[in-house]
DNA sequence: GAGAAATGCGAGAGCGTTCTCGCAAACCGT
DNA sequence: ACGGTTTGCGAGAACGCTCTCGCATTTCTC
């Protein structure tokens, strides 16, 4: 059986026969030392295996090298997978570790999940909020004045640097789109989170990205040149048998549309279920614009068209505003990059 | 300007009058100590707004509750995603936070990634190794001797508790619903890290998991009933120009395979994308049956049959499993999960 | 009510680092 | 050759916590 302890900073100094300071400062590549001390300490400490300890450094330097990620997930995963990979990579690559923490859009969860993060000591945090109004415990003070970063929508008093995406423009350019392609009877399917079931008058919805979104969309109905004939609009709970149930109520009505919008790809995805197991043929009977691309929807028959949000450049932007914030370029920047329409064959054109 | 120094467990006793040993007895629920005491404790600590630092509650108890994940992650994320969050779900279940990091299939990167981790003490580790065979950063002695649990793959050494799925068995199944269709021109298009292009020569497959699909898909070849009249085998990189490029090869050939079995989702893509480029109907021209189910692949029209992995109770179990190692039943455990077939419209019934 | 047992708490060491301080030796300029 | 500067390194404190040990006090037992 192998000695259990780790090979400490203190085996390496004795079996070099320095001093704890003289390795540290050999290893961590600081203060006065000579070159041939440093060679010789790397011998020795490669030859014992030794590995820093990164708790007891971070104990003692106050500086951990970790970033707290309290993210939601949403099923389908269009945003999490794709912005933490980003996160993860550029994290890496500016020398600082991720630690995650889920939120399924519960404000409960999410007070829990920072304070873990805070626990951990991590440098800074980037959160998708799952509230744009309730952020009692997301204070300066609450979170021991770290940097932070939020992203993917905002919170009501904007204190921290936020990064968002352009869903209002996009939005009314799709609604622009299907009306030069003849359509006049619109649907709207949006996702929001605390909603039961579904329902056609508009609830409090607690995230601006979502809310930017709706008002996309109104925006364009507003604009459209050939006014539209029949607009619906449908709030819907994020599951699956919402979804299902919104879809179908949606085609079965006497004012039934010609085009679905729908706010997120769970939405999008009962839409081509619903239509699906009624033979309705998207791109021809019914046609569908949705948010968030994936390589599924350009690779679907017909393909999607969808509004593209730059997900993997929001992620990566996030960790270099935060790392630039945490090593004392603080700065509160309200930042938007712009989403982009990608037209596929999802939307028929009509007369 | 708010103090900047976080307030610690000597502000508390200072404050509660009592010593640090009894606060961390009170905060911590150890040892002999008055229940008035502990409330008092409590109350103070929640009034001065107290919170753990856990790096030092770690360094000095010798645990620090973290787990650390080493995961790849493909372009489509049908493992990732899925696999990630029931593991991080799970360990906060079980009281554990997560520590995560991706090798794109890289071994270097993968024994980067684990010295950070060890480097960060975590309790344990669950792997999703880049080779089966080159893995001589993965002995129990570089690890530490902690826990480990290997997930989605083997190592040619079966050293420690893995959890795989499967996939020969079903891969089996899988032809034989194809045959059974009356499919008997076969062509397979197997993703294999490390290749160029495409070949249709067996190159080394460092992916166990990988090379059992191919063996199974080659069993269920030879258990056909009526002999196959022709079959294909396509091995590619996983990319996406490789993978349209290797789909166009096999529809070109002059033995196209009226059916293609394609061993991941990013090779599914490929095909779906060639095939409605050139007009082939899936499930009517042509059909596909893909490994790893998911949302998008169940609303396609039709949809998509595939062989179904239990992803998430391979992460809930794997966590499961690293923490009864962590907390001392050390166990090497060889578990397999079932996959199964789903059968939805992409398969052609054949006269 | 006296001895034994149990209870509550403080002192202090130690986890593995980093980093300031100060001292000795080496180097410099004139 | 001598004061001054530079260089290299060791001593030791500190980061915030846990946990053993031992002492004082309370409670039990007959």
């Amino acid at each position: 059986m192998a000695s259990n302890r780790n090979v400490t900073i203190n085996d390496v100094a004795a079996a070099a026969g320095v001093s704890r300071a003289t390795v540290s400062r050999a290893l961590s590549g600081y203060g006065r030392i000579n070159q041939s001390t440093v060679d010789h300490v790397h011998n020795v400490a490669e030859g014992l295996g030794y590995k820093q300890n990164a708790l007891a450094a971070a104990l003692r330097a106050g500086k951990t090298k970790t970033i707290g990620l309290v993210v939601i997930s949403d099923f389908t995963n269009a945003f999490f997978d794709r912005a933490t990979k980003a996160i993860i990579d550029q994290a890496k690559e500016l020398g600082y570790r991720v630690l995650i923490s889920h939120t399924d859009e519960d404000v409960e969860v999410e007070k829990l999940a920072v304070e873990t993060m805070l626990s951990n000591q991590v440098d800074g945090l980037i959160l998708v909020p799952s509230s744009t109004k309730k952020h009692s415990h997301l204070t300066p003070k609450k979170l021991g004045n770290k940097p932070v970063v939020i992203i993917d929508r905002k919170l009501d008093t904007p204190r921290y640097t936020t990064i968002t995406t352009g869903d209002e423009a996009a939005a009314e350019e799709a609604v622009a789109h299907a009306v030069e392609n003849g359509h006049v009877n619109l649907g709207f399917l949006i996702a929001v989170p605390g909603t039961s079931g579904f329902t056609s008058a508009q609830p409090e919805i607690p995230i601006t990205s979502v809310q930017e979104r709706a008002d996309g969309f109104a925006n364009g109905v507003t604009l459209a040149k050939p006014k539209a004939k029949s607009v619906s609009w449908l709030y819907c709970e994020d599951t699956e048998e919402a979804a299902n149930a919104a879809v179908t109520s949606l085609l079965e009505s006497p004012k039934a549309p010609s085009i679905i919008f729908t706010s997120n790809n769970d939405m999008l995805l009962a839409v081509l279920k619903v239509a699906g197991t009624r033979g309705i043929r998207i791109g021809k009977d019914l046609s569908v614009i949705s948010f968030d691309d994936s390589p599924w929807a350009a690779a679907m028959v017909p393909g999607i068209t969808v509004i593209a949000r730059p997900v993997e450049d929001l992620g990566h932007l996030a960790v270099t505003e935060l790392v630039s914030a945490i090593e004392g370029k603080p700065n509160h920047r309200q930042i938007v990059l712009p989403a982009h329409l990608i037209k596929r064959g999802s939307v028929a054109k009509l007369k």
